[in-house]
DNA sequence: TGTACATCAGTGAACGCGCGTTCACTGATGTAC
DNA sequence: TGTACATCAGTGAACGCGCGTTCACTGATGTAC
């Protein structure tokens, strides 16, 4: 009976996620307009609420696929099955990498959305902390495994104030070094290089 | 020959700066015009352009203006006529708590237009890193008075790098808080305890 | 002191533009028979 | 298999609104004489 099936709806939902994920993440929610949006993925702009309900539902749908997405990279250094897998040293590194500051349309939705969802309604919130609470459970899960390799036990507890205290960490050095990048690019390396210093030493004095 | 004195021109530009200052960091940059800038101050907003090039002139006095009036309460820790001067851990505590968290239209212009700075050009963020320049001086003069009075020296590049961790760490726990205040309150206060409770413990064990 | 004039901060209409959302319409696809 | 009809994703004009900025104007204040 549809026009088109259900997959294609599907795809073409998934087509404009996809388009806006990096635009809104670079010119921040209220940054960017539906019709923009909707011309990068290639449709113009009414049939966008035939896929959404509002401006709103499309942030919330953006925001889970893009910490989905980043879960997934987090995820990577607890596969016991791959022998390359990162350490959460080397994830941090990566993080707080000049490349990842100066890639603001990509990278971590925590520290692109974090101003954006403050301003936000409480969907919009709920989804950004679900993202919040995935990023806690990979570092927690990751902490633990690199416990158990070094042959130590990690009270939880322990591990989930470190997990919270990393993640402040690295989305406030990498919100700060976007900051002032453009206004004195010295201190924005500096602040990068620091952070990531500090994690380094922290994980080799335990 | 002027209407009105250099004097109330000055007046009634402050006047603007302090009707913006709470509206720009509650809304953001972009989250509300010149018109109800105007209005908040009790003008009409055609007038604007006598006293601004620009609306990102504004926001630079805007953030000139709320980092003086903030590390202005820094530079208390260091005052040392004053014998109830606040520590820094007392700083850090008021910085984290869910008072200052809930208050986003005052407070840090750090942590409120963080992001802000980050979408807008190089005037704007050259401001915004002379107020993190100003931060970073504030809290290693009051590292290096403490150390003192502890009988401990303190090696400036050090206290710089802590300097710079604590910054990015409330900064980032504070953006982070307010950002899922509304989708996941325990967890929200959850990320401010922790923060505070781990910098307490680090003045410890120093 | 009184009058004519110049200054210019502040007013409010207007500029072109983009916003989120609505809606009458289109035309390709599916079903019914 | 062929035809009539229903569905509805996508189109593009339009809604009312607010944006940053410009500009002709106003009227209170200052200076000149």
């Amino acid at each position: 009976m549809p026009r088109i099936s259900e997959q294609d709806m599907a795809r073409t939902r998934q087509r404009i996620v996809d388009a806006a994920s990096p635009r809104l993440r670079a010119d921040g929610i209220d940054g960017i307009g539906i019709a923009a949006l909707m011309k990068g993925a290639g449709l113009t702009h009414g049939g966008f609420y035939n896929h959404f309900a509002s401006k709103d539902a499309l942030v919330v749908a953006v925001c889970e696929d893009a910490f989905a997405a980043s879960l997934a990279t987090l995820a990577r250094t607890v596969d016991e099955a791959n022998p390359d897998r990162p350490s959460l040293a080397q994830i941090v590194a990566d993080y707080l990498s000049p490349e990842h500051r100066d890639q603001s349309d990509g990278g971590c939705p925590s520290a692109a959305l974090v101003s954006d969802a403050g301003r936000h309604g409480p969907e919009i919130q709920a989804a950004y902390a679900q993202g919040v609470v995935g990023y806690l459970e990979g570092f927690d899960a990751a902490q633990q495994l690199e416990a158990t390799e070094r042959g130590e036990t990690l009270d939880p507890e322990e591990a989930r104030r470190r997990s919270i205290a990393l993640l402040s960490e690295i989305v406030g050095a990498i919100v700060l070094a976007r900051a002032i990048r453009l206004g004195d690019p010295d201190l924005s390396d500096e602040i990068l290089t620091v952070n990531r210093q500090r994690h380094l030493e922290d994980r080799q004095s335990r």
